[in-house]
Parts: structure tokens; C-alpha cells; sequence
DNA sequence: GAAGTGCAGTTAATCGATTTCGTACAGATA
DNA sequence: TATCTGTACGAAATCGATTAACTGCACTTC
């Protein structure tokens, strides 16, 4: 019995039942039904089907090796960008009859690496990783070691190292800040709450400095804002701040994320402040979110469910040891 | 080996190592040092050191009929609230060393039934589901077979027959009515994409129902506006027909939750309204943005993570069989 | 008629832990 | 001295599946 006392009807009872042996019906459960009577086949069918028989999944990991179960850690699932991302990853792994073994790591390094071993030790059959940024040397360890291993999102500092599926951040960024350009305005201000080793941000930023030297001619350094706690009043602190050093230019902000998209909207606000000509605004939208937030401001999409998609796509081909 | 060739120590090698017997490793690593000599304790603890030696779950599971999981079903994690939710529950579940066994069922029941099953396959020791409305027999089986499940913000159509974790929502759609009734509005309109089966839309709804008659005398059926595919063009079209509807009243509007609530505000921009005393709106907010929009509308936030962690706590309370 | 070949199964070992039952020894007690 | 008790550990069965290696048997084929 198990420790709530379920139905648990095991292999040999049905083998008994259908008086074959427990290959035969092991045979039958993996389709193998190359040498079997059609009797047979039936018979243990039926049985099955009396008795509500349903294999457990961790006797046949043990002896076969394979759990059809992946690991999936998120940086942090509470952003609603994260929700979109695991959506895509669950329906990829559930079509392809594979579980996923959940697990936020809160933003922590450490928990990442953690929770990662118990994966391991749950023998998890490979690994999505949406990257807290500080465990590179550790991942790439996993790889050498044999393991299957996609990121999904955000990649190393060092690129190339691990199969990576992400959105082009940097190509759209400086789109964006050709836009920006196109539209006239004379600087652009970068807003996040926070850089890091968030790949994406990390791009997105260099993107940024990379058109104000190239498009606007300007030494973008100074204008990148890290707002650090990510509330809208430090959001309003910063743009009084950016305001304030350009007197009577046309100016416009780029927000690294929805979340700071939102707070730069709100600072907006407090400082009484419109969107026009003289105040532009734009940024990357994580969720889909922006549509039906004000006109007159620009927001890049990020597809999550599909990068999602690609990630759980693109770790079931490397586990079956293909490409 | 496994299909990916790990480092897999066994406990046997680390016996043979630290020679001793499996059974003292075992002991070991379940802490039970009772009848365990200092120097043992310290050989195998330095042996499993040296040899990186990590017990295999599934190994572990398999005779111990315990697997140190939880199952985890979502109706649709793409909503926002959701992430929110299964962050609480990760949360406390791997505080307490549970692995959750993640699941989308993607607003299908089918689908939903269909995943428990394969959850149960894989002998997880209790369930955590945010139903998607159309299992209540199916659930109420799962207790009757002696599974542990706690349902989170989502009850059955019969309340108290399973575990259920959820908010007040009753209450706070009647306080939030009462709050529009004193504001002075002469009616007031409910905006859902679909109620279903979602216990919260339904004791929302319900409230709204009840709190038409008593506080506005009149009766709320027809004020229900379901907009079915929930667009910002479908509520707005329902707002169009409120509004003409009722000429010369100050109407107020209250939204399901915080999709709705954006949409019925993109509706207003549409139909260029403002809010003000002629045209109100609230709505519940399920995760947390409305603080950042525009002031003049009242939301009612819903603690998701507190939710998901009380139902998390809940389940272990029920999986190590106290009350 | 001996050997080979497909077919339809079976037997027993195995995966890596836990668990039950047992043992050996030292010291206390009668 | 004989027995009991507590301590520290070990041998072997076990969990529920998969898998490698075999076994009959009927039919060809030479």
C-alpha cells in the first residue's frame, strides 16, 4: 500500500490475471507487440482496463533509466513573463507524454543550484534553465557532464556555450532607437530597475549605447538609469533627473522591461507629464500587456510562449539524442 | 549508465568504500544515527564527500512508497494571477524538500483529468489544483481513494467536501458594491469574459447579484455582461449598450478580474469616456498592476502567493497525516 | 529427416534504494 | 555463571517495473 492507500495494482497481478507472464504485459504497455497473438494482446487489454491498472512511472524509471520527465527552474516565476514562458515549455513536454519538474529559484544563485541537484537526483531526463545570470561555470558543468541542458531566455555572458533560445533583444532595441531617432527626438534615456547578468537586459543595453554613439552621437553611459528598487517613484526621480539635464530637447525614454514600461508611465503621471513630441516613451513588452495600455507609445513584443515552445522543442530532440 | 551518462554512485559502491553495510549507509542518509558510532558517521560522511555521491529519488521512492512530491495542476498558467499562485506554493513546498510535478491544464477538464492520472502514475504524494471548474465528481473521487488534494481559489460547485485554500470573494464584491453605492451611483453593471464554472467569477457575480437588489432595489441579471471573447472591442461594446441603456444615470462598472479590468478601460478610451462621477469603475485585481494605473478606479487586490503558500501548507499538514 | 527460422511467449536478473529481521558483543543484573 | 539489555551493525528480501537470455513449437528448406 502506498502511504495514502491507493488502488495499486502492480504489473504481476495483471500478469496473473491475463495468465501470461510480466514481460508479455510489459511488452504490451510499450507497444511491442511485434510477436503477440491478437488474443493475447486483447486479453491483457481487458484485464488492464478491469482492474484500472496504471504502471507506476517510478518502477519503470529505475530499472529503464529514463524518467520522461524534464526539469524546468525559473529565474523568477512571479514576473509575468516567466508564466507565458513555462506555458509554452508545459505544452511542448505534456504533447510529447513528458512531466515537468517545477522549480522558482526566487532569484537566488544559490537556490538555482540547488534545486538543479535535486533535479538531477529526481533523474530528470534533461533541463530548461531560465538563468538567475550568476551560475554559468556551473551550468556549462552540466553539459560536460552529459546532460541535457536549454536555456530558455537568457543566456551566458559567453555565448554560444549552451543551446540558448532567446529573442533578439539587441536587433530590437536598435530598432527601437532608430525609431526613436526617425521620430526626432534628440536623446534617449535607458530605464531599468536593475542590469546584472540579465542577458537580455545586458543586450538590450548595449543596443542602446551602441545607437547613441552611432545615431545620436552621444556618450549613452550617462543616460542609463538603473532605478534600482523599481517603484514609480524612483522611476519619477530619474526622469525629473534626465529632464532636468536637457532643458528644452526632445526627449524619450527606452524601458528595459513591462514592469519598468509601467513604472515609467506612473512617473510620468506624478510629474504631470504627457506623452508628445517633447517626451517619448517606448520599451519591451514581456506580457502583452501594452495593447491595451495608452496610444502614443511604442512597445516591443516578446513572444514567451514561443520561445518557451522552442526551448521545450529543442530539449525533447537533444534527449533523444538527435542533432 | 543513464541514457546521459552520469556520475551515478551508488550507495553500494559508497558502502563498499566506506565499508560498511548499504543498511548503515541508508541510516546515514535518513539521519536515523541512533545506534551509529561517531567514527562511521564521519567515514561515510567523507566517503559520499569524495565520491559526490546523490541518492537516486527514484531508487528512494520506489520501496519507501513515499516520493517527496506534489502534483500541481493549473487551469491556465498564462494567466498572471497563476504564476503568482505556484510561486507560493513553490515556495513552501521546496522549503519543506518537495519537488512539484508542474502541470497547465490549459482550461481543458479533459486535459485536467488526464494530467492527475499521469501525476498519480508518477505517485506523487498529494495534489494541489486550481480547476478549471468541470471535475468536481472526478476530484471528489480522487479524496475518496485516499489522496490528499487541496483545491486553491478555485472550490467546487458544493462547497466544503474537499480542502479548498481561496479569498474572500463574496465579501469583497459586496464591500466593493456597498463602496460604489455610497460613492452615489444609480446602477451599476458586471463585466466578465465567462463566468463558467470559476467560483470566483461565480461568488462575484453572486455578490453583485445580491447587493443590486438589496443596496440599488434592482435587478442585477441583466446588467451581467459577458464578453465572451474578452477584447478591449467587446467590452466596449457592452459599455456602449450600458450606457444607452440607462441615459442620465451615473453608472459604475465592476470587472471580474484585472483582464477584464484593463479591457473595460481600454472600452472607455474607445468610447473617449473618462472616469468621474458619471461613469465609475472597479474590478478585481488579481495580480497586482492596478496600483499602477490611472487613480480614479478602485481595486480589489487578491493575495495570490499567500493563497498558493496556505495551500501548500495545508497539503503537507494532510500528506504527513496531522488533522 | 536434420537443421534452420519465425513466432509467441517465459524465467530470472536487475535497477538503487529501504526495510525487516537477525547477529555479535559488551556490560549489567540475578 | 547464566541471562538480559542496549548498542552497533549486517544479510537478504523487497518495491514494480524492464530486459537479457532462453524455450518450445510449427514450418520451411535442403
Amino acid at each position: 500500500m502506498n502511504r495514502f492507500s491507493q488502488n495499486n495494482v502492480t504489473i504481476s497481478q495483471v500478469a496473473a490475471a491475463a495468465k501470461v507472464s510480466m514481460t508479455t504485459v510489459s511488452r504490451f504497455l510499450n507497444g511491442k507487440y511485434e510477436y503477440m497473438s491478437a488474443e493475447t494482446k486483447q486479453r491483457i487489454s481487458d484485464i488492464i482496463e478491469k482492474l484500472d491498472y496504471h504502471p507506476s512511472n517510478i518502477a519503470r524509471s529505475l530499472k529503464s533509466r529514463v524518467s520522461r520527465s524534464v526539469g524546468c527552474v525559473i529565474a523568477d516565476i512571479g514576473s509575468q513573463f516567466s508564466s507565458i514562458l513555462l506555458k509554452g515549455i508545459d505544452e511542448v513536454c505534456s504533447a510529447e507524454g513528458y512531466q515537468v519538474l517545477f522549480s522558482d529559484a526566487a532569484n537566488s544563485p544559490e537556490k538555482e543550484r540547488n534545486t538543479i541537484q535535486e533535479l538531477l537526483n529526481s533523474r530528470v531526463d534533461g533541463l530548461i534553465v531560465n538563468t538567475t545570470g550568476y551560475n554559468d561555470d556551473y551550468l556549462i558543468s552540466l553539459k560536460e557532464r552529459g546532460i541535457p541542458v536549454v536555456l530558455a531566455d537568457r543566456c551566458l555572458a559567453r555565448r554560444g556555450l549552451l543551446d540558448t533560445v532567446t529573442a533578439e533583444n539587441y536587433r530590437a532595441a536598435y530598432a527601437c532607437m532608430r525609431h526613436l531617432h526617425e521620430k526626432g527626438f534628440d536623446r534617449v534615456a535607458f530605464f531599468a530597475p536593475e542590469i546584472g547578468r540579465i542577458s537580455p537586459r545586458v543586450d538590450r543595453c548595449r543596443a542602446f549605447l551602441d545607437a547613441s554613439r552611432d545615431l545620436f552621437g552621444c556618450d549613452g553611459e550617462k543616460l542609463v538609469f538603473e532605478t534600482g528598487d523599481d517603484t514609480p517613484e524612483s522611476s519619477a526621480a530619474a526622469l525629473k533627473r534626465f529632464c532636468a539635464a536637457f532643458p528644452g530637447e526632445q526627449l524619450a525614454v527606452i524601458c528595459v522591461n513591462g514592469v519598468t514600461l509601467i513604472h515609467a508611465l506612473q512617473a510620468m503621471r506624478l510629474l504631470h507629464r504627457k506623452v508628445d513630441e517633447n517626451l517619448g516613451i517606448c520599451g519591451f513588452d514581456d506580457w502583452e500587456w501594452a495593447e491595451l495600455i495608452p496610444p502614443g507609445i511604442t512597445a516591443i513584443a516578446k513572444d514567451s510562449h514561443a520561445i518557451g515552445m522552442k526551448a521545450a522543442e529543442l530539449l525533447l530532440r537533444r534527449i533523444d539524442g538527435k542533432g
